[in-house]
DNA sequence: TGAAATGTTGGGGCG
DNA sequence: ACGCCCCAACATTTC
């Protein structure tokens, strides 16, 4: 009897699962194996609340798999000594995972091919990254021809999409743990069949095709008639509506995948109902190849991770003030936006997107702190913290990435948060201590006179902080240290660290 | 997937 | 009627 092992990373599903597939292809008998990898479980970025929604989203498939003859094998320790003695207990002729691209997943897999017969087959992305190239085989640096690119490749269907198998083979009694219970946050419910109901609900009848297979909650009154996504253009920036598919995590875990997310996308620019809406499918869609970009930017540059993609944007003389980043952290700088979004963040375990580009250019921009430090919080604190596009995003906060923005490109707090959050509604649903100010002060509340300031019971300096920096003195120092930066580099190009390390 | 500084235009108030 | 100023509204340039 021939035996496959299928090793699950962050493709957490039973649909459109190619590594599941190929396993049960291979062989009469499946063994769905999870390792808690003691690297990652130490690393400075881990998150304890990413930690949650990925055991809770381990137990629910358990409990998917349980349903089909199978359930999943849990073991700790260092991957490739878990799958060799897997191997060896089993009679695995073959482990069929997902591939990952990051750094550290690159070198696990080396490692592990080297005990084990490891085949990786696609599903992280829609299309692998070596396959977004431009004709010399070489990657794009910049996001508007890797998404030319990206499109011209043959689409994905509704065909193609992998339904959930009905049974699963795996012999009974295999040794495995049980995982530690730790409290999930209540917004992101964990597993396969949350992300459908998300993607239901946002895409509505486009979704369909995910099949009803896996959705338990199928309430047809969740699925609206002219749903969000065709509205997604118009509100994805609006911080005080739910204007956002809020799939991240989801996708972050392969919950749902990203062939599923890309099948639904296109759809609904099919069956939109006029331009605005089939425009606004391709904006949706367009974040989808955005992730992807990123995770082709780390494959094909790993130094990223560590270093400015930018060689002229490596020597900044950061402040790195541990008091000031202390403040950006919990959500007390004074600036009420970034203060709503950074408690968001520890709440929720998630940030609305707009949000994330305020409070990054913030940390950067204003605070003059090394966007590494950003980035680590964001890694521990995140549900969907993914080092591609999490490092991706930074780098294109700071300006040091590839196709990032430009140096002198900062967002002011008050005029971002007066365009995306015109009533204030945001910041008062996440800092209380603003909830009485009125709306022509709540993004600027240090401007209310005395008087107003006793009748919102909101006195700045005391109910609430007074800014931590001022703006406008901010700038101006940031945009003399990065030109001074360049120019420095620009004269002594020899300090600056490699650009490639391939 | 900015914002501020600077430039231009045109209407209205006013002497 | 005319020039002058102010300034909002918009456009362009610069960081």
């Amino acid at each position: 009897m021939r035996v496959a092992i299928w090793w699950l990373r962050r493709d957490l599903r039973l649909s459109d699962n190619q590594a599941l597939a190929a396993a049960l292809a291979s062989a009469e008998v499946v063994l769905p194996v999870f390792v808690l990898d003691p690297v990652l479980l130490r690393s400075p970025y881990v998150a304890p609340h990413r930690l949650a929604f990925l055991y809770e989203g381990l137990r629910q498939l358990d409990v998917a798999l349980q349903a089909r003859g199978s359930y999943l094998i849990v073991r700790r320790g260092v991957p490739h000594e878990v799958l060799a003695d897997l191997v060896g207990e089993s009679g695995a002729h073959v482990v069929y995972a997902e591939a990952d691209y990051s750094p550290y997943a690159v070198r696990r897999d080396r490692q592990v091919a080297a005990r084990v017969p490891l085949r990786l087959v696609g599903g992280l992305t829609v299309h692998a990254p070596e396959t977004v190239v431009r004709a010399d085989g070489n990657p794009y640096h910049v996001f508007t021809p890797f998404s030319r690119a990206w499109l011209a490749l043959p689409a994905p269907t509704e065909a193609d999409l992998l339904p959930s198998p009905a049974h699963i083979p795996t012999p009974p009694g295999i040794a495995r743990v049980t995982l530690p219970v730790v409290e999930a946050f209540p917004d992101f419910p964990a597993g396969e069949a949350e992300a459908h109901l998300r993607l239901r609900r946002f895409a509505g009848a486009s979704a369909e095709v995910l099949g009803h297979g896996v959705t338990s909650a199928s309430s047809t009154d969740e699925i609206p008639s002219h749903p969000l996504i065709y509205r997604y253009a118009q509100l994805r920036d609006r911080m005080d509506l739910p204007g956002t598919s809020q799939l991240s995590p989801y996708l972050r875990f392969g919950m749902l995948s990203a062939r599923q997310a890309a099948v639904v996308a296109r759809r609904a620019t099919e069956q939109a109902p006029d331009a605005a809406a089939r425009q606004s499918a391709i904006v949706w869609l367009t974040e989808l190849i955005w992730r992807e970009f990123y995770i082709s930017i780390l494959a094909h540059y790993p130094h990223v991770r560590g270093q400015a993609f930018r060689r002229d944007l490596e020597d900044i003389p950061w402040s790195n003030d541990a008091e000031q980043f202390a403040r950006w952290c919990t959500g007390h700088t004074g600036y009420p936006v970034v203060d709503a979004a950074m408690r968001q963040l520890m709440q929720s375990g998630w940030m609305h997107n707009r949000a994330r580009m305020i409070v990054a250019s913030f940390l950067v921009k204003d605070l003059l702190i090394d966007w590494r430090w950003g980035e680590r919080w964001f890694m521990q604190q995140l549900l969907d913290g993914d080092p591609a596009a999490n490092n991706g995003g930074w780098q294109w906060s700071a300006g040091t990435g590839t196709d990032a923005a430009p140096y002198f490109r900062i967002f002011n707090p008050v005029t971002q948060a007066k365009k995306f959050d015109p009533a204030g509604d945001y910041v008062r649903r996440w800092v209380p201590e603003l909830a009485q100010v009125p709306p022509e002060y709540i993004h600027a509340p240090w401007q209310m006179p005395a008087e107003v300031q006793r009748a919102a019971r909101c006195r700045i300096g005391v109910d609430y902080p007074a800014p931590c920096v001022d703006h406008q003195t901010a700038r101006q120092r940031t945009l003399a240290i990065y030109a001074a930066a360049r120019a420095s580099h620009k004269h002594n190009p020899g300090t600056g660290k490699r650009k490639h390390n391939s």
